[in-house]
DNA sequence: ACCTGAACACCGTTCAAGT
DNA sequence: ACCTGAACACCGTTCAAGT
């Protein structure tokens, strides 16, 4: 017995009907799975219910196929990552950027951590490092590029960049840790066992929740932080940081 | 914490079939597995296969049991990661150190550092937030310290410890990307495909890869770089990283 | 109390077959 | 050429039962 004999009928049918040329003749079976489709609904999925949501029978699921069709179009997840990667950072914006290359250094910068933080699944994938996002490429030469316009050599702006890169999707990787589900405002009934209780609405914070499992040890400077560590963190920013980088690895102005 | 909060309500005494006369009467079955057992065997597991191995039922396996078993002792996989990593932390070194903040504050980084640096695993597991190693607190109390040694407020010093944190975990995160099977001298036969052809005997580097994509574009940093970027990389550091971020954080001496 | 085996609800992927 | 369904070799975890 199938359990998924039935068919959700009316489904998104009539949308990749694009003209053909007639150009070439086709034979075989015509398509009603195309690359870009997939790309796309796998995108959109990826989106909005993050990236470990997304598997294969899912993704034919909304496609309203199979997920052995989805494989005629691609290789293997990983292809299908790299793609929905490429996707994004296709239509990235690329605005005018100042002059002055300090000033570059920092707008180029914001605008990598700000594409992360809208698509926080793309840096393990990153991370990974056998995938290059061709479309993105024009920011890590334009990092270089602004590095070597402040006075750096060649080795010291890659050098600097990596450092960069680094900080930036240690943040990124870091920041993308709660789940945030569906059980935001209603209690699961899970007991928290040896879990830290939250302070109050919250998950517990990392300084609180150290301190408190550090009960009898003598941390000053952690039970410090700990007592408004909400408030400090958030005045932290990926500006601050970055500010703290630059400031150590360009030429004093 | 209750964490044992399930209580024996049923506190029936004093029964006496097979009496264990001398200490502590334990009712049932003895014991074939221990927890601390279980912790060793799979630190062993992830430290000579890496954290991805690491499936309950393979851990039964090494241990001559079943998956099921492990859960007696262990609520599920999160808890069992938390307790393998409790188990490394209170292994690591702690030197003496340095009586000079400034260095103070270098030294303890690399040690935390070369600790993620011999179990990468650790990272992805700690960028999770949930979970805090208490026996590696003292480095976090440490770097604290240090930075307010050196006339940083308290504020700051989280700060600039948050900008530490993120580079040392992307530095890990982004070194921990080779599977490195069995594969090293040996094709696999695979079809390179749309990925670039390595350079050599080793991986494609990222500069070249990334070049190798791009390669109608115009980007003569990255073209620079790719040249000699092996070299250039095997001359970065952590410390050189390090030293940007302190530089920049701290007060110039 | 401690352990077992079967089973559930998944996963990515291969294979032989259908149109 | 394009798609399908069954099947393989896995996962973490639950459940009822054995000792």
């Amino acid at each position: 017995m199938p359990a998924h004999a039935k068919r959700n009928g009316t489904q998104q049918e009539a949308r990749a009907l694009t003209e053909k040329p007639a150009s070439r003749p086709r034979r075989g079976r015509p398509p009603r799975l195309s690359r870009d489709q997939i790309v796309a609904t796998a995108y959109e999925i990826v989106r909005d219910e993050g990236a470990e949501t997304l598997t294969m029978r899912r993704l034919a699921q909304a496609l309203g196929s199979t997920a052995m069709a989805v494989y005629h179009h691609v290789r293997d997840k990983d292809e299908l990552l790299m793609l929905i990667l490429e996707h994004v950072a296709k239509d990235l914006p690329r605005p005018p950027l100042p002059e002055d290359p300090r000033q570059r250094l920092t707008t180029v910068c914001h605008l990598m951590f700000d594409a992360f933080g809208d698509n926080p699944w793309v840096v393990p994938v990153l991370a990974r490092g056998n995938v290059v996002g061709v479309s993105a490429l024009w920011m890590t030469e334009e990092i270089l590029g602004a590095l070597v316009d402040c006075g750096l050599t060649h080795e010291e702006a890659f050098w600097a960049h990596q450092t960069i890169w680094y900080y930036t999707a240690g943040q990124v990787l870091c920041m993308t840790q709660e789940p945030g589900g569906e059980g935001t405002a209603e209690d699961t009934g899970r007991a928290p066992a040896h879990q830290v209780e939250p302070h109050d609405g919250k998950a517990p914070h990392y300084p609180e929740a150290a301190v408190a499992k550090a009960a009898g040890a003598d941390f000053p400077h952690l039970v410090r932080l700990a007592a408004d560590s909400r408030d400090i963190e958030a005045r932290y920013s990926y500006g601050r940081g970055l500010r703290h980088i630059l400031e150590g690895a360009l030429p004093s102005v």
